[in-house]
Formats: C-alpha cells, sequence, structure tokens
DNA sequence: TAGATTGTTAATCGATTAACAATC
DNA sequence: TAGATTGTTAATCGATTAACAATC
C-alpha cells in the first residue's frame, strides 16, 4: 500500500467511508460507483476518487468498487488489522460507558486492562476486562503491549496522568477529558473527544439559524 | 456582531479558543497577543487575527486582547447566553455518563428532560433532571422549548426517534450514535460524536507511526 | 462493441500565511 | 515618543472540483 503523507481532512473521511460501506453491505449492496457514494455521503465522486488515489487503486473502470474489497482496503488503510492493544484509565462515568457499550474490537483494538484508584473496583472485572489499580499502571505499561491509552480520568489529573504515560514509552492517548493535553513540542498522539467543542460547535449553528431566521423576519416587516 | 458566512474551519476552532482563554484566566493572565495565543495552541497569529475577524475587532493595537473580554466576546459568537434547551432522549451507559458528568450549564445550555423506555427510570429526577416515559416525548416537545435533542439511544433505533423528533419540530441534534443521520437533503442540524470514527483516526496516525520508524530501521539495516 | 466509470492531470476555489499601514 | 501589535489586504499554498484519456 502507498504510504505518502496524505492531508487530515482525508484521513477524518475514512471512517466515513468504513461506516457507509458496512452499511451498504448490510443491505446486500455489493457494488458502488463513486457517484452513488458521493451521493450518500454529501461529497463530490472526484473528491472520493481522488481520496482513494492517496492509497492506491480499488476500483475498476466501467464497473466502480466492489464493496467488501474497499470496505477491507479502507480497514487496512485504518489499521484495523493489526491488533492495536489499548487500556483505560479511569472507570468513572465514562470510562464505565466505553467499557460497557463501546465495542473496541470492532475496531481492531483489544482492551487489555482498565485502571481506577478506587477500592471496590479494583480486582474486579468489567466486560472481561480486569481493573487493576493505579499503583499498577507503571509496571503493567512496561511489562505488556500498550499501542493507545484511553484517558477518562477526572480534568484535575489529566495533566499528571498523561506526564506519566508518556514517561514510560505510551505514544498514544485518546483523550476524554476537556484539558488540552496536546504539547506544542510532544511527539506524543493524542485524539481528543471533546464534547463540550462538539456542543458549542452545534450551539453555534443554532444560533446561526436563529439569527438568519430573525434578519428574514425583520426584512419582511419592513417591507409590509 | 457581524454575522457573515464563516467557514467551518474557523467556529471549530472558536470551542479551543474559548477553552485556552478559560485556561489563562484561571492562570490569572488577562492579557495575551494573537502570537502567544498562537504558541499554545500550535496556530500562526494571522490565523488567529483572521479567525476573529470574522467576527468583529476584539483586540488593541500595541497591545494584544484582554482575555476576559475576548472571552466574552467567543461565548457570545457561540450562542452559549441565548439559554438553550436541551432534552436527552435515552438514559443507557451513556446517557447517564452524560447526565451525571457532563455540565450542560457550563456551557449554557439547560438539560431540562430525560426520555427512556425503562420503567424503573421513568418519574425519576437525575442531578435534577426528571425522566420521563418515552411515550411522553412528543407531548413534551410540543409544549416546551427545546433546541436541542441529545441522542445517546441504541443505534438501531436511533434512525426513528430522530424520524419522531424532526417531525415534531425539532432542529438540531447531538448525535452519539453510530449511525449516519445527515439526510443529503434534510434541514436538521446534526452534530456527529463518532467515538468509533475518532478512535479509526488515532489507530491511522499511530500505523503511520508505525510504518516510517520501520522503513527508517530497513533503510539503516540496508546500509549496515 | 458501446457504455460506464475509473485514475489522474489541470483548473478552480478557498483557506492559510505574509506583509504592512494604522494606531494604541 | 518608540515599540508593539492589531486588522486587513495581497500572496501563497493546499484542497476540491472539473475534465478526459484509459480501460473494463
Amino acid at each position: 500500500m502507498k504510504r505518502v503523507k496524505v492531508s487530515n481532512n482525508v484521513i477524518r473521511r475514512l471512517p466515513r467511508y468504513l461506516r457507509k460501506l458496512d452499511e451498504l453491505s448490510e443491505n446486500g449492496v455489493s457494488r458502488i460507483s463513486s457517484f452513488e457514494l458521493g451521493q450518500q455521503l454529501g461529497l463530490t465522486p472526484s473528491q472520493i476518487r481522488q481520496d482513494f488515489s492517496c492509497f492506491g487503486e480499488f476500483g475498476q473502470q466501467g464497473y466502480g468498487y466492489n464493496v467488501p474489497v474497499l470496505r477491507s482496503q479502507i480497514a487496512t488503510i485504518l489499521g484495523m488489522d493489526r491488533g492495536y492493544h489499548a487500556i483505560l484509565i479511569g472507570v468513572g462515568n465514562i470510562g464505565h460507558a466505553l467499557m460497557d457499550n463501546f465495542c473496541f474490537s470492532d475496531w481492531g483494538f483489544q482492551l487489555a486492562a482498565a485502571f481506577d484508584i478506587n477500592p471496590t473496583l479494583i480486582g474486579t472485572t468489567f466486560g472481561g476486562v480486569p481493573i487493576f489499580s493505579m499503583d499498577e499502571l507503571v509496571d503493567y505499561i512496561r511489562n505488556n503491549p500498550v499501542d493507545v491509552a484511553v484517558l477518562t480520568v477526572p480534568k484535575e489529573v489529566a495533566v499528571s496522568v498523561t506526564n506519566t504515560l508518556t514517561e514510560n514509552g505510551i505514544e498514544a492517548i485518546w483523550n476524554f477529558t476537556n484539558v488540552e493535553l496536546t504539547e506544542p513540542n510532544s511527539s506524543t498522539i493524542v485524539e481528543n473527544v471533546h464534547f463540550s467543542d462538539s456542543l458549542l460547535s452545534l450551539s453555534y449553528f443554532v444560533s446561526e439559524r436563529h439569527d438568519e431566521r430573525a434578519a428574514k423576519a425583520a426584512k419582511a416587516e419592513k417591507q409590509s
């Protein structure tokens, strides 16, 4: 597979393609053109073909794309077949919800362990995942493969836990805390799930629509 | 305030500015230049000034920006002072975590009600928010102000619930299900929190780094 | 074969960066 | 005042779109 430098925008679209292809498969669709795929995703056919061409040639002239083949190519591009290991730090509300509800294995990940400071949780397992004491974290990292740490701790300890992680060789963090972890000159890969950023964007779009409507109403008022 | 058409990229950066400004305030910083802000966020000063200039003139030559003033301007732009009302549909794991952990009021929202089908939940309140039966949903929407619906139902019912919502006048959905709700020709505002998309992007970046490292190692091997 | 659709090159569009006069 | 830094215009860069030869 080609591995040239690919823009962020392209990378962010890949999981959407994957999701759509899974949906198509479920509906028994085994073949699709860039035109049709574009229709369904609100993208131009050109953009879709450009995106794929960053990684190889997955289609066939006059035919389009074979859905399962394309799906598996994108899965490979995303690294879903690499068997990455994840650990989760902080079995609070959101950590718990992830362990319970989010199927890591669907996306090629194995959630191998969780860590918390709560004595009533330590030593138990949840959905097959053992919960260890935070005291065991460093030891665990040093003796087990860990590709991604899921950070679901309270925001107060987010930075100190992150330091512990990076100092012990963790290179990728899936950050659910509302803290800006991205250090200017750090090489750690941080992927943020900032609920508040998402809600505030939504708030903006809602406000924009309200204002447009108000402006239109004012204009109509003026004319009457 | 100006309300010209602003690009998505700009809008997505606004909540980050807000978060950084709050952090600066906490640390007693009351004044900042676009240069310094850029340093801390990994953006160019030009970009920051361009972003702000979409909405007005918030700085002062030779001085920079007053942190609390800028913070409040951005809050207004995002609509945080409009007192939007939200309801939450589906008090499962993630819905519960949001009700418990996510402070809607910090972002200008009031979570007014939640809905579920679980009889043991219906009639109770959680963090002051009453949980109603799904049967009461339509009636509630018709008789109360609802600006945003938080969708935290199982994916199987996501589409049917969405239809109920939009048919009854809900125009904005904060979607936590792993379902692509964005209909091609719908006017509903949908903001997605797709955990799996986020994790897969992270998976890509991790894979990219692995591959680069492997390529470098292979090259070194060849030279020796 | 004829029609369809790809992969890719070129053209366009938009976003980011640089530069600088205005001014605090 | 002199130095600093904005807001904005112009230049650059990159991403999206259009076009089309290649080919299934």
